[in-house]
DNA sequence: ATACATTTGTGCGTATGTATG
DNA sequence: GCATACATACGCACAAATGTA
């Protein structure tokens, strides 16, 4: 009786509203300042809490800062590099609108096989699990330039197809689609290691250069580890991280 | 009339709360599973809204993972590295508890002088402000392993007074007892490069070394930059970022 | 210097949705 | 089907920082 017709509550709204913030910042809407809660509560009809979470998503990203008592404010690169920017931050929950965003893949290697051990202890899956192990180079579409060597790895019991066709685009974007998994959070080990003639052919850096090594374990929003990657990035590149000591 | 009686009404439970948990967390009194949201209302007498701020935190730090439907879980490094791991993501918000968070310093330059026009951009401050710059070789007490190598400028308007003997010790520490600052956020930017001779000498690391250099902003509670910082960080070392992509 | 309005931060309560076991 | 646990969403009150009159 008391719940005879569906009242449809479109739930996630503040991701929704996250993401059109975020594009109206990409967009210039926002250049600097962003309305104050009361004006995107009334415009999103949402409660504040709603409001206050999408601000949350936004600024642990880097994209906004907060000032209590003044407002938000669009998040400026202070330091002006003149290199190349790449985000680690945001993998997928965020619509992609970064200005480099746009990368193409050269797929090397496309294997099927089964997990070793180290591997069923990172997946939490039977022994001899079977995965995909992917191996690519991925540019820079703009200027062609060489973004990272990537050997990834994904668990079939999560992840039941792929091809090099979709390893040649975004994976990240056919597995949300296909199966509606996404990154939900990453953690990432960083080092840094040297070219070997190995290395070098392969991407044709010089033997002897640095790299930054990235090995991530990515989590769906199950907690269920579905891939974890070591990615080699190009010395030619900056990487953004941002580290948000507080928030609600 | 009405507010008679002071109320001492203590804020930051959410903080008080994250990091009560996060030291218990290292002291293995919670090894696997936190408790409930509701049970962690009831021992820390909280509104579910102020549990869950404390859960977001450490959340975000990546020292506990959230599982809808099971609870709250310690978060474990699942590549089991060899390597010694230094958590860059967390500056000072939360109590200083991680395994090697033992530190020493070695400064190697102390010196006062006024800031560059780029420095001038990067603080937001006047023309010509006086800063403190400062050089500390950084070492990991417990095995006394080179750890980085730090250039560090901090912006007297905001920090008054530093000196050598203060940076042989942890400066955030002085500052945030101090001045009350401590880290809101930080902008980080990352790249790799070589040793070259001098940087060799300083750090007794082999010339043609790589290491990875995190270009740092920090910015106070009231969103002003009171330091920023270019640390050499040695490549025989992990660092651990979390990445998450959703919270509240 | 004071008072006031505005804006974000913190905290509590409640209801409902969704995943887990 | 059911209980439990976390996720999302709304509402309200007050604190603290900011800007302005």
């Amino acid at each position: 009786m008391k719940k005879s017709l569906k009242k449809k509550v479109k739930l996630m709204k503040y991701l929704d509203i996250a993401n059109e913030i975020n594009q109206r910042i990409t967009d210039r809407v926002y250049e600097e300042q962003l309305p104050s809660e009361a004006q995107l509560m009334e415009e999103f009809s949402s409660g504040r809490n709603t409001i206050r979470s999408a601000i949350s998503l936004l600024a642990n990203h880097g994209i906004i800062r907060r000032h209590q008592g003044s407002g938000y404010f669009v998040n400026q690169d202070l330091f002006e590099t003149g290199r190349n920017i790449t985000m680690l931050t945001n993998k997928n929950s965020l619509n992609t609108n970064q200005p480099d965003k746009q990368i193409k893949s050269k797929v090397i290697n496309f294997t099927s096989r089964l997990t070793t051990p180290k591997e069923d202890q990172i997946f939490g899956c039977q022994k001899k699990s079977p995965v995909y192990e992917v191996h690519r180079l991925r540019y820079i579409v703009e200027d062609n330039a060489f973004l990272s060597f990537e050997k990834a790895v994904f668990l079939k019991e999560l992840i039941p197809y792929l091809d090099e066709t979709i390893a040649q685009n975004s994976i990240f974007r056919f597995i949300k689609k296909q199966y509606d998994i996404e990154v939900l959070h990453s953690d990432d080990f960083l080092s840094v290691g040297l070219a070997d003639e190995e290395f070098a052919e392969k991407t044709g850096q010089a033997v002897g250069s640095p790299y930054l090594l990235v090995k991530e374990i990515n989590f769906t929003k199950k907690n269920k580890v579905f891939n974890y990657s070591h990615s080699y990035y190009s010395p030619d590149r900056e990487y953004y991280y941002h580290l948000a000591n507080t928030l609600k």
